[in-house]
DNA sequence: CATCCTTTGAAGATC
DNA sequence: GATCTTCAAAGGATG
């Protein structure tokens, strides 16, 4: 016999014999405390008999607040090894009522439920426990208590999902978000937090990553048969579909109300997170990307249409990815979606002194000045070449580059800038491979690409076109040696052309400072909007 | 008082 | 397989 049938079996003997007389009775016997309400009865193998359904919770309440007077609950099911409680809801009590083994380690138990859980014993040297429900309180008399009780009984069987990395790092970060910029709201606070996340490098964000892998691993243990779709369509009643499938009239009062809360006004709101894309596909459009070829993953330099091309368009916006991303400029740019944005004239370009172009040029990723440099990935080993086209403006910018580099950046006369290149443009890079250098087949490699138009840029935006390497260091020389070019250029860059539109002050110092610049980081960070 | 808002990531649902 | 949807946290805002 199955030991869970045995136990079955075992559990519906002793209910027989000595079950209390009264259920009330045993929940006093056992518990000896204040009843607590009755969590939904969960019953996989089918025992008990399913409660009639109940639309206000879900169908648990029926059989657990019988009318008019609900009696005093006790069940007690009986868990073998680690298994959820759920699956042996089988009523049964202990003989003695009482705990044989009160400090047996509850192991797979779901936390919300172990406040019931007591161990009884041992059956074939398996651990049995008693599932003990404390009896909701007597002096239900309202309908709105007993819908409060209902609801304290769910939210007591709810395992929720484990946590992934950005709530993790939501937690930590919202004290100190509230802290440092005085702010309550918590959809301010996320949005504050959301763009310290994307400013994180990968190693720094993968401790997050490496906890909330911990977290899962812990959360698949404690509830080995859970899976989110034991909560799908459970945590409450979404209304979102409407405005993604059907675009209803109340979807520009609701973009304003959005940007409302922001304190944005619509024209300067734009989607910056798969969430904005999602809900609001048809209001506002996705922008597609001049070059339908870019990379998928951080395709920072994109040219979006329609994009800052009016007067009074606010020199700030909202920046899907950031430049050098490791860099921290979350408290200022982050303020540009949660906080009141500043209107300003945009300038036709804006440039920058040698000092700031320098001090940012430090806070560039080490690796555009390191010394040490690994061979990229090998296309022979790593993803083969399969939807390069030679017509991209990638490919002509390196066919350009890489045939003369020196040639090529002395009669450069536009801005360079440094973006995502994905694996499958690797093949086309005059690099040997050198697979004993392989450290990261698979990760993104950067590269210089694409020139821009003078005129509308600046020494500074030059830098912002840098996109720090997020995933792995490999570096081919020639990219190296191609940053050091950059680099030196811009040490000896003379103002120049630039000079009549320097601004009073350093950008720096909006950057980092964000009491300095509440309302946006500097205009020339909207640049990578147009690097192609 | 229930739900929304807001973020990113994971995973299920849908097409 | 790509896309869409939901839910993790959390507290003020909203209807």
């Amino acid at each position: 016999m199955d030991i869970r049938e045995e136990n079955n079996h075992i559990s519906e003997t002793m209910q027989s014999e000595e079950a209390p007389s009264t259920s009330e009775d045993a929940a006093v016997d056992i518990l000896g405390q204040t009843s607590y309400p009755l969590p939904p009865l969960l019953s996989p193998l089918g025992y008990p008999p399913q409660p009639a359904s109940d639309p206000q919770t879900g169908g648990f309440v029926s059989n657990i607040l019988p009318e008019p007077a609900p009696p005093v609950y006790q069940q007690l099911v009986p868990l073998m090894g680690s298994g959820p409680a759920h699956l042996y809801s089988q009523p049964a009590t202990d003989r003695q009522g009482q705990l044989r083994h009160p400090k047996l380690n509850v192991v797979g138990i779901p936390d919300n439920m172990r406040q019931y859980v007591r161990p009884v014993g041992e059956l074939h040297d398996v651990p049995v426990r008693d599932f003990v429900v404390p009896a909701p309180p007597s002096n239900i008399s309202t309908p709105k208590k007993r819908k409060c009780e209902a609801r304290q009984y769910e939210d007591r069987l709810y395992i929720k999902k484990p946590p992934n990395a950005f709530m993790l790092y939501l937690k930590e970060q919202r004290p100190k978000v509230m802290a440092e910029l005085n702010i309550t709201g918590s959809a301010a606070i996320n949005a504050v937090v959301g763009k310290r996340w994307r400013s994180l490098s990968k190693d720094q964000q993968a401790k997050y990553f490496d906890q909330a892998e911990t977290e899962s691993c812990r959360h698949a243990t404690e509830h080995p048969d859970w899976s989110t779709k034991e909560n799908y369509g459970k945590k409450r009643k979404r209304t979102r579909n409407r405005t993604s499938s059907t675009a209803s009239a109340s979807e520009p009062k609701q973009e304003a109300q959005q940007a409302k809360r922001l304190c944005v006004t619509p024209a300067q709101t734009q989607p910056s997170s798969s969430y904005s894309v999602v809900k609001e596909p048809l209001k506002q459009p996705q922008r597609q990307p001049t070059v339908t070829n870019l990379p998928h993953q951080q395709s920072a330099c994109v040219q979006l249409q329609n994009t800052q091309t009016t007067a009074d368009a606010p020199v700030c916006q909202v920046n899907p990815v950031l430049p050098a991303s490791h860099m921290d400029f979350s408290a200022s740019a982050s303020l540009a979606s949660s906080a009141p944005v500043q209107l300003q004239k945009q300038a036709p370009f804006v440039s920058d002194t040698n000092e700031a172009l320098l001090s940012v040029v430090e806070q560039l990723d080490p690796l555009l000045t390191s010394e040490q440099f690994q061979q990229p990935s090998s296309p022979l080993i790593g993803p083969q070449l399969s939807q390069t086209s030679l017509a991209s403006p990638v490919y002509c910018a390196l066919s350009t580059l890489y045939a003369s580099p020196d040639t090529f950046f002395k009669n450069q006369k536009e801005p360079i800038g440094f973006a995502d290149i994905q694996h499958d443009m690797w093949p086309i890079l005059p690099v040997t491979p050198q697979p004993d250098t392989l450290s990261c087949s698979n990760t993104p490699k950067y590269s210089p690409i694409s020139p821009v138009s003078l005129e509308n840029s600046s020494p500074s935006k030059l830098l912002d076109s840098f996109v720090a390497p997020t995933e792995c260091q490999p570096m081919s020389p020639v990219f190296s040696e191609t940053a050091k070019y950059m680099m030196s250029l811009l040490n000896d860059l003379e103002p120049g052309p630039f000079a009549q539109h320097l601004q009073p002050s350093s950008p720096q110092a909006g950057w980092s400072s964000p009491e300095s610049d509440q309302s946006c980081r500097p205009p020339n960070h909207s640049f990578l909007q147009t690097l192609y």
